[in-house]
DNA sequence: ATTACCCTAACGAACGTTTGTTTATTATAT
DNA sequence: ATATAATAAACAAACGTTCGTTAGGGTAAT
């Protein structure tokens, strides 16, 4: 009975600066839109937050993490390449699904972050990239796959799975699950000698 | 001797801009970083162009024309689906590498269009899809392709195909015609039945 | 039980700067 | 001499952010 609505102004302000951040772009969406769009004045925001910048921030680190965090589960289980790529495409189209706007936001308007945090994230990305590319390398060597030019698939990849936020609508026909059995379906029957 | 170092400055406006809105996004870019980035005032700017959506107008619809054309010629041929997809395939990527920041743009600026313009924008990029479904949906009618959602699979097919130029590097040891043959090899063999 | 104090969240007003664009004027080239 | 292209100066509007203030609620001392 103490604090029920106010859950945290903070998260709230976070939330709907990554929907206007999203439809707008970051750029395009001015404090007092956001502002506006909460319903209080441009200069509240700054109760809570230290800058337009610290938002996107937020939104841009905590998708990292979480996609991070879900990858390093994988990496432990030990199961053959063309399973763990599997699971590693099913865990991340979870996260990425679980909230479109903000892996939007995290996709397109990562570029806008000043110069040390662009640093920080543009090495994580390829972090992550990586990972990937070594599943396909073991892969080869296991004999599964084809040889090929595993970063430039990886990115091939990545970026049909990465553009879904844009046009995925969740009261569509394909549950996420089934958007991750059809993405690798076609890209591991693709990827197998023989099949 | 007449008309040299000027070969157009309309033409070098649409350029420069082109390379700016790629590095820093259309809204992120003013009219005096770009008149900076030429040499000459923001002001001169307006002796040649109506405005800065003007900029992007040309450069969006420039873009999706040139993927039109190069698609229709295709269309028209008589051949099996899996290589009308592979055509199609290589004529798009070869649109796309011909100018990359045009590309890059292109995909991910389209959205600060006006109304109305933004409107026939997107009938356009649907119409241009619905034309590599029907290439699927053939397909599957002459026992060449699985059973599939084909929108689901053009929208992936064309995503992985899209961001290449945010990192396609054409010092890089990838020709055009390289790329093609990657992509369509790992997507035509996963979706033939057999191989 | 009242007073005094502090904290949080919001406010209107204003800061200096930057935005896209217009105007009136000057320089350049034919 | 005429048309074209560049300019400096200025415009209103919008930008992110800071300011001083206020209202409300909790806490502690009287």
């Amino acid at each position: 009975m103490i604090t029920k609505t106010k859950v945290n102004r903070k998260q709230q302000i976070i939330e709907k600066a990554t929907h206007l951040f999203q439809k707008q772009g970051y750029a395009a969406t001015s404090m007092r839109d956001l502002a506006g769009y909460i319903g209080i004045e441009a200069a509240s925001l700054y109760s809570h937050i230290k800058s337009k910048e610290e938002i996107l921030q937020t939104i841009c680190f905590q998708m990292a993490n979480d996609f991070f965090e879900s990858l390093e589960k994988i990496e432990l289980e030990e199961m053959s390449a063309d399973e763990k790529l599997k699971k590693a495409v099913v865990s991340h189209i979870k996260v990425l699904t679980k909230d479109r706007a903000a892996s939007a936001v995290f996709f397109s308007e990562w570029r806008h972050l000043s110069e040390a945090y662009l640093k920080d994230f543009l090495t994580m990305r390829n972090n992550y990239e990586n990972k990937f590319v070594q599943i396909l390398i073991d892969g080869h060597k296991e004999g599964i796959f084809k040889k090929m030019d595993a970063k430039f698939t990886v990115l091939a990849l990545l970026s049909s799975i990465n553009w879904m936020p844009s046009w995925y609508k969740p009261e569509g026909k394909l549950s996420p699950e089934d958007i991750a059995e059809n993405v690798t379906d076609v890209f591991i029957n693709g990827l197998k000698i023989r099949s």
